[in-house]
DNA sequence: TAATGTCTTTGACTTAAGTCAAGTATATCA
DNA sequence: TGATATACTTGACTTAAGTCAAAGACATTA
């Protein structure tokens, strides 16, 4: 592997704003990986001195149930961070990160990155936006599964999708098996209500391309009213 | 009321290590507010630009269902934070904050802490800390909501119960409507569950007093076995 | 192209857990 | 103390969503 350029750190917020001489010399302690698709970033219970930052790819956060069924937790894309929570507390990594597809990332020692960060107040802060994030994503996730029914998970799902592209259509950027984890329920469950939603003329669906047909409805459910 | 001493900061260990003069300088721009049982500390949505320390007293964060239904978050005591989230990110505060009994806290202006923290950067990471354990305590309550069924939910919620305690008997901290709440479920199903395990004579319940008989057994459920 | 495997859909069935309702117990307050 | 509210328990009923199984769609690779 080729010595990295320090400008990669460009790529994520929290390391943005440093200086070229400290960006580098977060480089030089880091180590690179690259992982093929569906390759375990890391096991949940696994110690951990260090954390992730995506370079490019897709990683996913879950945890397992006894009988294999997954329920994300995270979709983390390029210049997010992963696995930090062990190094500020706990040190094993509370779940399990896989590469979606092919993926690039680099490994950063806690140690190092403390003792770096303890000198630039402003990368403990943008850390503490992202936890603060993750947070109140979770928040959503407890109430959406303690709450709400899987219509109106899936409805807001999909209302997030709608809302973040330009007409009212768009693509599934993962797989409806996936989906279903992430809204805390299997892949059956999501297929009826896709067709239910279909079958009321809310949306159409062909492969992974959606389209709102009535998205006041779809806000309706969205609401917890019934599908 | 009277002047607060920058001592109480003592009791919370984000502050301890701060300097005499600078803990005074928190409290000298910090509001003292004494609240009544069930009383709101803040709402789900509300425009914060600051978080509370628990002087004395219990706050229970929730989200509501769209029925009434109350969904637990944290149940946090002195010392303890709440509400810092949108001092990072975001700017709302994610659930509802509600004083179980009487409650003593101080409210934290975002602006002014956040001036200090960053001449202090172990405070910062003593935050971290703190929110790295809740995203630690909410990916394990995420995965109860979604992988494990009560009966397990509840056995695990009195494993740690009993851990905690010295001997085979504990007491409820939290009426038994505030546990469903707390373990994603309602009254009804708690009550139902607790009678299955008295029958098998896995504990035995009095009034808020539990005795647990048959640990193994508990154990056994918590990791998933059926009740 | 065939073959293999994964993803998706659909139907029939089961079940955990929620709703509703009634009754009991417990606590609180005037 | 009695009265009112709140918490808890139990039973009967309903239902959303999970399991199991089979078949079709789709993609990947030999």
């Amino acid at each position: 592997m080729s010595k990295l350029d320090f400008k990669i750190l460009n790529c994520c917020p929290i390391f943005a704003s440093l200086q070229e001489q400290d960006k580098a010399r977060i480089i030089d302690v880091c180590n690179y990986r690259e992982l093929k698709a569906k390759e375990l970033l890391f096991g949940q219970g696994r110690a951990a001195d260090g954390f992730y930052l995506i370079l490019s790819g897709v990683v996913l956060t879950y945890r397992l149930g006894l009988s294999g069924k997954e329920q994300l937790l995270h979709v983390l894309g390029e210049g997010e961070l992963c696995g930090e929570v062990p190094v500020f507390e706990g040190s094993v990594y509370p779940a399990n990160a896989r590469a979606q597809g092919e993926l690039k990332v680099l490994y950063i020692p806690a140690e190092k990155f403390l003792a770096l960060a303890l000198n630039h107040p402003a990368i403990l802060l943008g850390l503490l936006a992202v936890l603060s994030k993750r947070l109140r994503k979770f928040v959503s996730l407890i109430d959406d599964l303690s709450l709400k029914e899987v219509s109106t998970r899936l409805a807001r799902y999909l209302v997030e999708l709608l809302e973040a592209s330009a007409g009212d259509s768009f693509e599934l950027t993962i797989s409806k098996t996936q989906l279903a984890a992430q809204i805390g329920t299997i892949a059956e469950t999501v297929s009826r209500t896709f067709a239910r939603m279909s079958k009321q003329s809310i949306l159409t669906i062909k492969a992974s391309q959606i389209t709102i047909l009535d998205k006041e409805r779809l806000l309706d459910i969205a609401e917890g009213e019934k599908l």
